[in-house]
RNA sequence: GCCAAUGUAGCUCAGCCUGGCUAGAGCAUUCGACUUGUAAUCGAAAGGUCGUGGGUUCAGAUCCCAUCAUUGGCUCCA
């Protein structure tokens, strides 16, 4: 007996005629629709007996149990077996069948008949499974089906044996039950939340309310969770790390494209690449198509490659496109502030090597990238620790190319050894933040994909004039976007919780200065001054409401701002500037030269966008509080 | 997805356990007064489907059930 087993949110059958003589009588042609079951397709075979069915329905039951159904349909389905008994037995096995789960609320569907049918499948990982039930040996398996758009890798992952270590700038290779922690916590933290999955924190991450107090992001009830909305002084600050790290992989020798958000499942390169992860995509019906919503650059940037003709001349060609955005369906209970989302904007960077010396060479270089990149954006090498995981062949082969990367960071590295290749990448090493209540989330990112360049058919002529096959690096310089402005939230909160000033970086600031005038008097001396400054590539706003001058300084200050110039009767007959640096708290006398040379200083090589909303206060909506 | 907690005005929260006047406060908003010298000027007004849908009750923000969202834990993170 063969039984295709899936967990359903709803199935729709229609008989429509009889396929054999002795078909089920008296059968309704009404449309049946159930809704939270499990749906057992059934194959009897030659040989199966009482036994087997009895064996087939506990087995079914056990599965049900786990995972919480009660509702189960038997689908008579005889395309799973080209050993199929006589109807008449099959009839009688199914009914035995039906009669042993009467416990549950069980049903099936008419055998021998035609059916048209409209199944909607649950995506957890034991949605799915097939089961081969003989009279001599009983087996089960609890894999997905091969022959289901499902997930081999799901299989592989939960077979997937790691073996851990830490890895020292000296080259030693600890591993990590023995590796004494005591000068790395952060590391000790990743270790145990990669290994061990521990994890024990009570309070929601400080940045989700800075998100919404800055006036920066925000849920959206009306998508999907995790699909954020980014107010004017979020887009601004996205936009210029966008902007910034764009430059930095075209600096580096990427070439910008563009690929669509939506690809089809049944298109050829698709198919295997795509049952090689779990299901966790947005899928769009449309026209008779299956869409799926990309959940990375790759499939967009691969096709293109297709269709280049490329020489060992060209290699490395580097395609860069930061996609606004990458989908992954995360489970609900995974989704938290900006950290992991549905929706993410992604820097994904490939590079098409002609061999394994020269992706080495080159997973190099954009090691450097990546922490230069991150470290522009504000996030030092003390704010993160790094992973790296790679099959054990990789290692034995390229043992030097791990410690050069190990040594270039210069402290202890997590290692995670697989025996097998598992995935389509022997080597993947990745920056993990560790945020102050202990959780670790991957920033930057590169593998060395030796699978991808044959699976899309992308290929170069070599040296000897023969067709080859590259191998691809897959490289995010800085992580999601959305990810990196929750580094930055809870590096100010932590700042905050010690004690200092909470900041973002000056080139990010929605409002990089903001003059108050004292008096409604000044106001036309304020916007002259505002002109002035703001031709300097310089963020600055003016607080013209009718408020106490202590109140709008409070404001600013709220607001994270870094300079505020209060204009009163002395600076409006003055050549120079009383500047409050929030940095200090202090009020110093600039000359508008030194002011601006000093803010160039600290803005230089940054991208620059002017302000996102009114320049006077007074014509600003209150977004948030 | 599973388990738990939370959901009351634009925001932060009180009220809920023990059902009962017209559901309160601060901030924000509007109006008025004040014309300000470096982290909150004073006064008034307006603002609420108590997340949503059912149920129990003479009566539900309050008790019960379901559902949605957020947060935490589990799982997961190509």
């Amino acid at each position: 007996m063969r039984i295709l087993q899936l967990h359903c949110d709803s199935i729709e059958f229609t008989p429509t005629k009889k396929e054999i003589k002795n078909a089920e009588e008296n059968v309704s042609k009404e449309t049946t629709r159930l809704e939270e079951l499990v749906v057992a397709f059934v194959a009897v075979e030659k040989g199966d007996d009482s036994l087997v069915a009895k064996d087939a329905i506990s087995q079914i039951k056990n599965s049900m149990d786990k995972i919480g159904c009660k509702k189960l349909l038997l689908y008579p389905y005889a395309h799973l077996s080209s050993n199929l008994a006589s109807p008449s037995i099959a009839i009688s096995l199914l009914k035995e069948m039906e009669l042993l789960a009467s416990d549950l609320d069980v049903s099936h569907s008419p055998f021998g008949w035609t059916k048209s049918y409209k199944i909607q499948v649950k995506g957890h990982p034991l949605a799915e499974s097939s089961k081969v039930i003989t009279k001599k040996e009983t087996t089960f398996s609890g894999e997905p089906s091969k022959d289901e758009i499902t997930s081999e890798a799901l299989k592989s992952e939960s077979k997937i044996k790691s073996f851990w270590y830490v890895l020292s700038p000296d080259g030693k290779m600890t591993p990590i039950s023995d590796f004494n922690f005591s000068n790395h916590p952060k590391l000790e933290l990743l270790s145990k939340y990669e290994s061990a999955k521990k994890r024990s924190v009570d309070e929601p991450p400080p940045h989700v309310a800075l998100m919404k107090k800055l006036a920066i992001a925000d849920y959206e009830p009306a998508s999907d969770s995790g699909n954020m909305r980014f107010f004017p002084n979020g887009r601004l600050i996205k936009s210029l790390i966008e902007q910034y790290v764009t430059a930095r992989v075209k600096d580096y020798g990427g070439y910008e494209v563009e690929t669509p958000i939506m690809y089809d499942s049944h298109h050829p390169s698709m198919v295997s690449y795509f049952n090689r992860f779990p299901a966790r995509q947005y899928n769009i019906d449309s026209e008779g198509k299956q869409l799926f919503l990309r959940f990375a650059a790759c499939f967009g940037q691969f096709l293109m490659a297709n269709e280049f003709q490329l020489s060992y001349k060209n290699l490395p060609f580097r395609l860069y496109e930061l996609t606004r955005y990458s989908f992954r369906r995360e489970q609900s209970g995974e989704l938290v502030g900006l950290r992991r989302l549905r929706a993410f904007t992604m820097p994904d960077c490939h590079c098409f090597c002609k061999d394994m010396n020269q992706s080495i060479d080159e997973i190099k270089t954009r090691f450097d990238l990546s922490q230069s990149v991150l470290g522009e954006l504000g996030i030092e090498e003390s704010d993160y620790e790094m992973a790296i995981r790679f099959t054990e062949d990789f290692y034995k082969e390229n043992k030097k190319t791990v410690e050069d990367l190990v040594r270039k960071l210069g402290k202890p590295v997590l290692i995670e050894m697989w025996k097998e290749k598992f995935f389509y990448f022997v080597l993947k090493w990745e920056f993990n933040f560790i945020d102050s209540l202990g959780k670790a989330s991957a920033l930057s990112t590169d593998q060395i994909d030796v699978e991808n360049g044959n699976r899309y058919g992308i290929d170069f002529v070599d040296e000897n004039n023969v067709k080859t096959n590259p191998i691809i690096l897959h490289n995010s310089p800085s992580g999601a976007i959305e990810r990196i402005i929750y580094v930055l939230l809870e590096k100010a909160a932590f700042d905050s919780k010690q004690g200092r000033k909470p900041q973002l970086p000056l080139w990010l600031s929605p409002t990089q200065v903001r003059i108050i005038p004292l008096k409604d008097e000044f106001n036309d001396f304020c916007n002259t001054l505002a002109e002035k400054i703001s031709s300097h590539n310089i963020r600055v706003d003016i607080d013209d409401r009718n408020d106490s001058i202590g109140k709008r300084i409070r404001e600013a200050e709220k607001e994270w701002i870094r300079y505020i110039l209060v204009v009163g009767e002395k600076e409006a007959n003055s050549e120079n500037l009383s500047i409050r640096d929030r940095k200090t708290g202090n009020v110093r006398e600039l000359s508008f030269g030194d002011f601006i040379k000093e803010f160039k200083e600290q803005t230089r090589n940054k991208p620059f966008s002017g302000l996102n909303m009114p320049k006077l206060l007074s014509q600003r909506p209150q977004l948030m509080v």
